[in-house]
DNA sequence: TAGATTGTTAATCGATTAACAATC
DNA sequence: TAGATTGTTAATCGATTAACAATC
């Protein structure tokens, strides 16, 4: 139970949380009760013995003998990923993108909602998207003093990254999603994500043409 | 400029081998010929020791007393990553996920062509996505054969992406580029890169919870 | 030539795996 | 209780960093 989360933990364990935690809501979803870290193993690709020392980093969640119970986990994991509670979002680019988006984000991830959206297009300016209207780029900045957000994803073009980064360092956001294809200045204490698809890309294109198949992101 | 590649080079150099490529492409857009480790390391956040490693896995790259010519550097990581050639690839799932990688990658990445798209929706099929006619999935299979293409690349929900994955194992593909928020299992030989966007989500959301800001993905 | 910077080996650090005692 | 499986320590492995001789 007892969070101990003493230290700082790797950054490679941290990544693989959500994975242990979206394969526990499948076994939930199929009413499995209890799992070893031997079946975890199985279902992850990780070793049994990681999953146990990965776990064991944040606190003793399981039962000699017994395993872990799933439901009990799930929840757990939860917590430590900060999933306990709601992050509100702005996106900032509304192309296919940024729509996608903000469908995908409302759709699969309660806890995260989209609460604005803003673009530099007058044809996107005023259009409603999954009910969110999309705001004049240029009014960001007050906007975000009146809706304060948690979050802000940066769906622009390569070229407005950075100013877009910089005026959301100003309007208080905590982290940053970056997709936009580089990389951005964050102002100290800002939390960043890069998601660079090109990048993940590229990674494809070596292991194909090096007939290299090294599963597993 | 001969290539070692003699043994399996660790997954953590080749994801880094995008980012070295990306910041000397911007170097040649401003015209810089040469460049040190150390400069590279300040402009790319890792080290000027970790850099010549890397390099050096793939060959001498660089001159004594001089650095490496930007230019010739970038050629050289491209020819590494496989980009001397063209990917032909397929878009499954038309959504606004599946629209918005139809129009990103033909417009920042050369060498990388969308040939066909497939959808489910009636509503889907038969529109024209940057040039591209949106097909009947239930035809997929047959179109493969008639034109085959590189990499498949999954933008469906969770519940479809096996089925597509399946599909694509059989249809010959060498590689899958799997959006969709599941673990998918793929045949012997192919090359399988995730993008988890919910599972990068939740890092996020554990570095803004955690207040921690160690930035970078 | 002297200075700069690579290529490469050796040292360090951290992450993963193995093993097993603790305990349910 | 006996069996199973965790929590945790110790051993191993691999990746990063440091150092420096080679050389442009």
């Amino acid at each position: 139970m007892g969070m101990k989360a003493n230290g700082k933990i790797s950054t490679a364990v941290i990544r693989r949380l959500p994975k242990y935690r979206r394969i526990l809501q499948e076994l939930m979803v199929k009413g499995v009760e209890r799992i070893s870290s031997n079946e975890l193993s199985a279902l992850t690709g990780f070793t049994a013995s990681q999953i146990r020392q990965d776990l064991n980093n944040f606190g003793g969640f399981g039962q000699q003998g017994y395993g872990y119970n799933v439901e009990g986990l799930h929840g757990q994991i939860g917590n430590i990923l900060g999933l306990d509670r709601e992050y509100r979002m702005a996106i900032v680019g509304c192309g296919n993108l940024g729509q996608a988006i903000a469908n995908y984000a409302t759709y699969y991830k309660t806890g995260f909602v989209v609460t604005s959206m803003f673009d530099v297009n007058p044809k996107l300016i005023g259009i409603s998207i999954n009910g969110i209207e999309v705001q004049d780029y240029s009014e960001m900045q007050s906007c975000l003093e009146k809706n304060p957000v948690d979050i802000g994803i940066i769906c622009t073009t390569k070229g407005s990254a950075q100013d877009v980064a910089d005026k959301l360092c100003n309007g208080n956001v905590k982290g940053i999603w970056n997709f936009a294809p580089t990389d951005i200045n964050v102002c100290e204490g800002m939390v960043l994500e890069n998601v660079h698809l090109s990048d993940s890309l590229n990674t494809l294109a070596y292991f194909i043409s090096h007939n290299d198949p090294r599963n597993e992101a």
